[in-house]
Order: structure tokens, then C-alpha cells, then sequence
DNA sequence: GAATGTGTGTCTTGCCT
DNA sequence: AAGGCC
DNA sequence: TGGTAATACACACATT
């Protein structure tokens, strides 16, 4: 039978800085196994018969796989180390884990629907990327299954299909069912099992990344400089540092007409809320503040930002009463 | 032997037995090139007559000293436009200009405001024939010299529209006007060669027919007027689909499948992945993906023939290595019963080598109308690329992550800035709506937070100056308060005050 | 961008004598 | 269509 | 030359 441990690993609550300290360890051939890992979204709630199929159907398939929360993702696969019970303890240590380099979003039709018209495709396209695991799969299920009447037409979702796999470069698996996917899982790990039988794997950091194409390097399919879990994972959820830049950047956007390129050709010349102050300080007249920005270029070429934006960031930065 | 046809030779049969032909369909494109190309060439031509370094020196001085005088006009600093632009204005440039052209061919202190005695003087008597002179060279010079501002205005504003022309062939909408697909004519000759042609055209793109180093393949290329010689140049594109044939497909997978059970040892013929690799590693900067064409025909055929084995293999209980045993039906009047016998699973252990080995992806279609629909999706996805990629390299991370509030709509007189400000507050990491609001009502605009600042003593004052601010949340008895708190204080001065656009928000340690 | 449609504002053009 | 106007 | 009017054209933003 399959063997499933609720490995909990709490999203929020953790340190700062994952217990991983700069030590490069590794882990020899036959010191660890191939694990496939389920995000516990893809097996409780909802549909509540739907979610247990693929469960089930993998259990079948005497697959072992563990249960876990996922901060990114819908399944992956970890190399757990195998670790001996010490006499004297009744707990085991905790074997050390890293991530193998593939990371799958599971995505059924109607779900991808719904994810492309609130935004929540793209967002999560772009997770995947910077994820850490440089093998990002979209797993599509239901395809030409049943019209499914979803609000979307059906060449406009293929052709999202089509988009993940050419533009954004992600390998893209097309299922028909449930059981089709366990099937994929099946053999991935099995395949996945045999390919790490024999390799030393190695810790590496997030940093140092350069995430490029994930097809291209063809020749050096087997990485085995791989990420922790733990960091994986709590890298995966959105905590990121802030700078001053990268707030005053998001704090422009809030005004209606400033995008993003308009936001960094403002940055480009005052980085900082502070040196913008500075230079409407130093006008020596007011329609001078107003036309402070009003003749930066922004954009695919020097297009001006015009005197109607700049005059409102001038209203907001320089009005000495309260606003309204 | 096996004794089904190899990939490669069955290339070579497609490849000798199509004429391979080139050829360029025009849809709509084709009146706007033609406009277009003169004008490119009347760039390139004007670039090459006149200096390369010198005048490009010439023209990006002239273009600082235009932007400085509009600048001026619209009372902006120059510092906009170049930042190491001294504040002289274009007027003071020109008369220092005519002053030295006057004073090279006239007496100097003839140059500007004559004094009134010499003014009658010179108002009796005729003009020398110096000065007459003079003044055919002044009026010479200032001829010369419109014509040249003239000149390096034309030119700027071609480059201008050069490059607009060139950011709006990348734009979704017109961009695939400027794509050529380049069709292997293996592909062609097969059913449904003729709709792909007609679907493609009538998508805007052009289309050409040419024998490919990929068998049954199609190509893209991006058409665009080179920036430098105003040429039209094709810029080919990485991505590459091949259409691979049911009878070479099974049999690669059939030749995987007999690897994997008789030992890596045997040589089994080409599997999918080593036909693959070949192509890979001849040229590596391809992006390879597969389509097959009603594969179900074959499943449909072997299911016919045993459905027994089928079940077998589907449950995957035993070991099911379909070898070419079961060939026992007419030969030569129905391919597909003579192919090996293979299952879905080993379909899916193959394409997961396949996968793992090259990241090559295969997609299986039923019908060639949905393998035209797929290029063309796979054209428009082509064409598209470039634009969307350039926009996810300069925009921000932010402007699409989840949870983002479009700008907030502000009038002409102002209404609507507070909330912009409350809204700005909350970008902050962990700084809730309650929170926001409670420093919005201590200072409701940013100018009255920077001269609280102002007013602070001591560093030490500013940082905690927000610390103090009571927020209320819910209403009435059951409300509760708490203090803004030292971090998020200190977070707000360091955002508001630092000098230093890198300055890290969230403290470390 | 999923695809398409809608309104703000700049930017391009032509005009003036 | 080129030139001088303010 | 400058300055405007009228248009074209983008872009930010809102919908099936």
C-alpha cells in the first residue's frame, strides 16, 4: 500500500531564515528515495469524491507519495533521505529532502477558465517560473472531453494551452481524466525513480538561478544540484523584502493613468519619495512643480508622461492640506 | 530487419518525391511593404551621404539643444531631458552663433547696436562693398544652416517612425502580418495540406513552401525592416513542429519499449527519443514538438485484433511487451495491421523519456483540421511572443500579482487623492486597511507626514513618530485598539525619508 | 496576454498668408 | 510653391 | 515661426 504521512509543513509560521545553513551537503546513490508530493489541496475539499480518485488511482498504482502543503504548485517530487532509527529515540530523524527540479500545475479546464479571467493564470504562470524548479509542467486534464460550456470559448482556452507551451516555454501534458493524470504521475515518478538510482544529489541555494529555457539545456537533463524542500517551500510563499524604489514604483500605480513604464520612467530620474520632494522643493514656482514630470519619456520610446499626470502626482506630493 | 520503414528513409522518399518549390504568398501585407521599403532606403541613403561619428555627434547635440528649448517653454528643468544639460538656452546658443559670424567679416563694434551717430552714418552713406558682401555670406550662412536643421529634423523624425514601425510589428495585432511560415512540402502533399495553406492565409500571414532539414516540419521567420540597412531581413524563429507519421511513431515506440526489456545493451532500432537527440544535436538551437495524426486509427486497429492484450496492458498489471508477434493479417493492403503492436502505457513510458530526455512534447490530434488549427494557434503564439516578452522584461512584478487594484480614478481638481495616499500607505507589506486609515486621518496627505518629519528633533523622534497612532478596528463597544507600532513607523520614515532607493524596508535581523 | 470593446489623454497633420 | 510675417 | 484645430493613435481601464 501506499504510504502517506501528513508532513505538515507550516506555511506561515516558520523562522526567518529556513534551518538551511550554507553547509553543502549531499546525498549518495541508495541514501535516499524518489517521493512524489501532493499538494493536500489536490486531495481533500471540494468535489469530495473527485479529489479521492486520484488518490486512489495512485494507491493502485503502489506509488509512494506523500501529502503535503505546497506553496506552489500542485505536485513534485522530492529525493528523501532514508533515515535508521537510533536506539534510545522513538522518533527518527528527520532525513534531510531535496526538490527535483520538475514542479506540475495541475490544471482542469474549467479551472483554467476561470484562473484566465480573474488574472490568476498568469500570476501563477509566473510563480512557476521563478519558483526555483526549473522545470515547471502544466498538467491540462479534460481536453477534449465534453464542450463544457465554461464562459470561455474553446479555441480561446487551447489556444492559452498553446501560449504556456510556446511562449512561456513550460512542457505542457494533456490528459483526458483523472485517471490519465495518475497514470502521468505514475510513470513520471517510476521513470523519475530510476533515472536518480544511481546519482549523488548536491544542495544548492535559491540564489544563483539563472532560470532559463527549460528544454534548452537538453544535454544536462539530470540536475543534481538541487534546493532543499524547506527552503523550496517557504521560498514559494510571497515574503519578499521591500525596498524604497520597489514601493514608491507600486505607490505611483495607485493613481489611475500610471502603468508601469510610466512608474519607471518617473524612477528614473527621482528613485526615491524623498528626492521627489526634493525637486518640487527646488521649483521656484508652482506651475513649474506642476510640469515637474510632465515632459519624461516613458514607454517603448519617449513618449511624454504629459502635464495632466504630472500635475496630479504634483496635487498628491504637494498639497500642504489634507487631501481629499 | 524491421519491417517497417525507417524515419529517415521515409524522409528522403517525402522529400525526393516533392518538388520542392518556393514560394511566397502575399496576403495583405503586401502594399504596406512595398511603401515601406522606399522609405527605409531614403534613411540609409541619407545616412551614408552625410559623416557616421561626426554627425551622429552633431545630431545628439542639436537634439539636447532642441530639447532644451522646448523644455524651457514649458518651464521644466532641463535635467529631464539629459541630466548633465547645463541650463543654457537655445537662444543664447544662436546669438553667440551669429555674434562670431558677424564678427569674422565685420568690424567688431559693428556687430550689435550701433551708436546713434554712426547709425545716421550709416543710414547716408551706401553700404560698402564689403558689407555687401557681408550680408550675401550672412544670408548664405543662414540658408546653409536651415537647410541642415531642416535635414537632421527629417532624419530624426524617420528614425522616430523607424522605430515606432518597428514596436508595432510586434504588436499582437499586426505582428502576425509580418510572420512567413515556412512549410515543409512533405507536409503538402498529405490530406489537408491545401486548408493549412488557406487557414494560414487567411490569418494575415504569409506562407512559403520549402524543403526543410526537419521532415514533415513548419518553420516560422519574422519579416522586419532591418533597423540598420532599411533592408527587409527574416529573422527565424527557434520553435519547430513536426508532423511524424502513425507507422514511424509506433515503430520508435515499439523500438523503445524492446530496449527497456531486453537491457540498455541491444541495439533496437531508433526510439522516439534517440530520433530526437539525432536532430537535437545537429542543431541545438531548435525548439522541437511533435504532433501525431489519429493515432486512435492504430489503438482502434490493435483493438479490433486483440482486445485482450489491450486490457492487459491498459491495467498494467504484467509486463505486457508487445513485440511485432501478432502480424498476422494482409500486408501491403493495410499498413497500420502490420505495424508493431504497442499499448497506450508504453506510449506514455515512451513520451515521459521522451520529455525527461529532451523536453520535447508531443501532441496527439484526431483530425488534420485540428492539426491546422494547432499551427495556426502555434503561429499566433509565435508571433506574439516577442511583444509579450519584452513587456514581462520592463514591467513590474507587481502589476499582475493577484490581488491589484487598478490606479485609483482621480478628477481634475483632485478628489480622490486621498484615497490614492491611504492606498499608497497600504503597499507596504502587512499594513492593513484599519492601519492605513488610522495614519491617513493623523496626516491625510503626504506633504503634512514630510513636515512632521521636518519638525523632529532627532532621528530617533522620526522613526517612532508613527508609533504611537491608535488604530481602531470595528465599531463601536466592541472595538478594539492597538498602536501603529515602532516597526511599521519606522518602515513609513525610512520609506518617506531615505535617500537611498535600495534601502531594504523589512529590517533584517 | 483570452479576446474584444470602451474611453482618457498625447501626437501627428494640415492650415494660416 | 516659396517666402516673409511677428 | 508658432500656434492652433482636427484627426489619429496609444494607452489605461472596464466587460461577455
Amino acid at each position: 500500500r501506499a504510504h502517506i504521512s501528513e508532513s505538515d509543513a507550516t506555511g506561515k509560521s516558520q523562522t526567518l531564515e529556513s534551518g538551511r545553513t550554507a553547509t553543502s551537503w549531499h546525498l549518495p546513490p541508495g541514501s535516499y528515495d524518489i517521493v512524489l508530493c501532493v499538494d493536500v489541496i489536490e486531495t481533500t475539499g471540494g468535489s469530495s469524491g473527485r479529489k479521492q480518485e486520484l488518490v486512489k488511482e495512485l494507491q493502485r498504482n503502489c506509488v509512494t507519495f506523500d501529502i503535503r502543503k505546497l506553496n506552489v504548485g500542485d505536485f513534485l517530487w522530492v529525493a528523501r533521505e532514508k533515515v535508521t532509527p537510533v536506539p534510545g529515540q522513538l522518533r527518527p530523524p528527520v532525513g534531510k529532502e531535496l526538490v527535483l527540479d520538475y514542479i506540475i500545475e495541475r490544471k482542469r479546464m474549467d479551472d483554467l477558465c476561470g484562473s484566465i479571467i480573474d488574472g490568476r493564470f498568469r500570476e501563477q504562470k509566473f510563480r512557476l517560473k521563478r519558483c526555483g524548479l526549473r522545470k515547471p509542467i502544466y498538467l491540462v486534464e479534460e481536453c477534449g472531453s465534453a464542450a463544457a460550456h465554461l464562459s470561455l470559448p474553446e479555441s480561446t482556452l487551447q489556444q492559452a494551452i498553446v501560449n504556456t507551451q510556446v511562449v512561456d516555454g513550460f512542457f505542457v501534458k494533456r490528459v483526458q481524466d483523472v485517471k490519465e493524470s495518475a497514470a502521468y504521475l505514475t510513470i513520471m515518478t517510476r521513470y523519475l525513480q530510476k533515472l536518480y538510482h544511481n546519482c549523488t544529489l548536491f544542495c544548492r541555494s535559491r540564489e544563483l538561478e539563472g532560470d532559463g529555457g527549460d528544454e534548452s539545456e537538453q544535454t544536462a537533463n539530470l540536475s543534481c544540484s538541487l534546493m532543499a524542500f524547506t527552503e523550496f517551500n517557504y521560498g514559494a510563499i510571497k515574503n519578499k523584502c521591500q525596498t524604497v524604489r520597489e514601493v514608491f514604483a507600486r505607490q505611483l500605480m495607485q493613481i489611475s493613468g500610471v502603468s508601469g513604464d510610466k512608474a519607471a520612467a518617473v524612477l528614473e530620474h527621482y528613485s526615491t519619495v524623498s528626492s521627489l520632494l526634493q525637486a518640487y522643493d527646488q521649483c521656484s514656482s508652482e506651475s513649474e512643480k506642476e510640469k515637474l514630470l510632465s515632459s519624461i519619456k516613458y514607454g517603448k520610446l519617449k513618449r511624454n508622461l504629459g502635464p495632466a499626470l504630472s500635475r496630479t502626482i504634483y496635487q498628491l506630493y504637494c498639497t500642504r492640506g489634507p487631501l481629499s | 530487419m524491421a519491417p517497417v520503414a525507417d524515419p529517415v528513409s521515409s524522409l528522403e522518399v517525402h522529400a525526393s518525391a516533392g518538388a520542392a518549390r518556393s514560394d511566397v504568398l502575399m496576403v495583405s501585407s503586401d502594399s504596406e511593404e512595398e511603401a515601406m521599403i522606399p522609405l527605409a532606403v531614403r534613411l540609409k541613403q541619407k545616412q551614408l551621404g552625410l559623416g557616421t561619428a561626426a554627425i551622429n555627434a552633431e545630431e545628439t547635440r542639436a537634439s539636447n539643444v532642441v530639447s532644451n528649448g522646448c523644455s524651457r517653454l514649458l518651464e521644466v528643468p532641463s535635467y529631464h531631458i539629459n541630466p548633465e544639460a547645463q541650463p543654457i538656452e537655445r537662444n543664447k546658443i544662436c546669438s553667440n552663433i551669429t555674434r562670431q559670424c558677424s564678427s569674422n567679416n565685420n568690424a567688431p563694434y559693428l556687430s550689435k547696436e550701433p551708436p546713434p551717430e554712426n547709425g545716421t552714418y550709416l543710414a547716408k552713406c551706401k553700404k560698402t562693398p564689403a558689407e555687401v558682401e557681408a550680408a550675401r555670406q550672412e544670408t548664405l550662412r543662414k540658408r546653409a544652416m536651415r537647410e541642415h536643421q531642416q535635414e537632421e529634423k527629417e532624419r530624426l523624425r524617420m528614425e522616430k517612425k523607424a522605430l515606432a514601425d518597428a514596436v508595432k510589428a510586434l504588436r499582437p495585432e499586426e505582428c502576425i502580418k509580418h510572420m512567413v511560415v515556412t512549410v515543409d512540402p512533405g507536409l503538402l502533399q498529405l490530406e489537408g495540406g491545401g486548408a493549412l495553406l488557406t487557414s494560414l492565409h487567411a490569418m494575415g500571414c504569409s506562407c512559403a513552401i520549402e524543403k526543410q532539414s526537419l521532415p514533415r516540419s513548419v518553420t516560422w521567420a519574422r519579416h522586419s525592416p532591418c533597423p540598420q540597412t532599411g533592408e527587409m531581413m527574416s529573422i527565424p524563429d527557434s520553435n519547430t513542429v513536426i508532423q511524424v507519421p502513425v507507422d514511424d511513431f509506433v515503430t520508435m515506440i515499439n523500438n523503445y519499449s524492446k530496449r527497456q526489456c531486453n537491457g540498455v545493451l541491444m541495439e533496437s532500432g531508433i526510439s522516439l527519443t534517440t530520433w530526437i537527440q539525432g536532430h537535437m544535436s545537429r542543431n541545438p538551437s531548435r525548439t522541437l514538438s511533435l504532433v501525431v495524426i489519429d493515432i486512435d486509427k492504430y489503438f482502434r486497429s490493435q483493438n479490433s485484433k486483440c482486445q485482450k492484450k489491450y486490457r492487459e496492458a491498459v491495467l498494467g498489471e504484467e509486463k505486457n511487451v508487445g513485440l511485432q508477434g501478432a502480424q498476422k493479417k494482409r500486408r501491403k493492403k493495410d499498413d497500420i495491421n502490420q505495424l508493431p503492436e504497442v499499448s497506450r502505457v508504453q506510449v506514455e513510458e515512451a513520451l515521459v523519456d521522451l520529455q525527461l530526455q529532451t523536453g520535447v512534447q508531443v501532441r496527439f490530434l484526431s483530425t488534420w483540421k485540428d492539426f491546422t488549427d494547432y499551427i495556426t494557434m502555434s503561429t499566433k503564439a509565435v508571433a506574439e511572443a516577442p511583444f509579450k516578452r519584452e513587456r514581462e522584461k520592463t514591467g513590474f512584478t507587481f502589476c499582475l500579482e493577484s490581488e491589484w487594484a487598478g490606479g485609483q480614478k482621480v478628477d481634475r481638481t483632485g478628489n480622490g487623492l486621498l484615497q490614492v495616499w491611504k492606498r499608497q500607505i497600504q503597499q507596504l507589506n502587512r499594513v492593513s486597511p484599519d492601519m492605513a486609515s488610522a495614519i491617513l486621518s493623523a496626516y491625510p496627505s503626504p506633504r503634512l507626514l514630510a513636515q512632521a518629519y521636518a519638525r523632529c528633533k532627532s532621528d530617533h523622534e522620526k522613526v517612532g513618530l508613527l508609533a504611537d497612532i491608535l488604530i481602531r478596528r470595528g465599531e463601536g463597544v466592541a472595538s478594539t485598539t492597538r498602536r501603529v507600532g515602532p516597526e511599521l513607523s519606522k518602515r513609513l520614515f525610512l520609506l518617506m525619508m531615505s535617500c537611498d532607493a535600495h534601502q531594504p524596508l523589512d529590517s533584517a535581523v
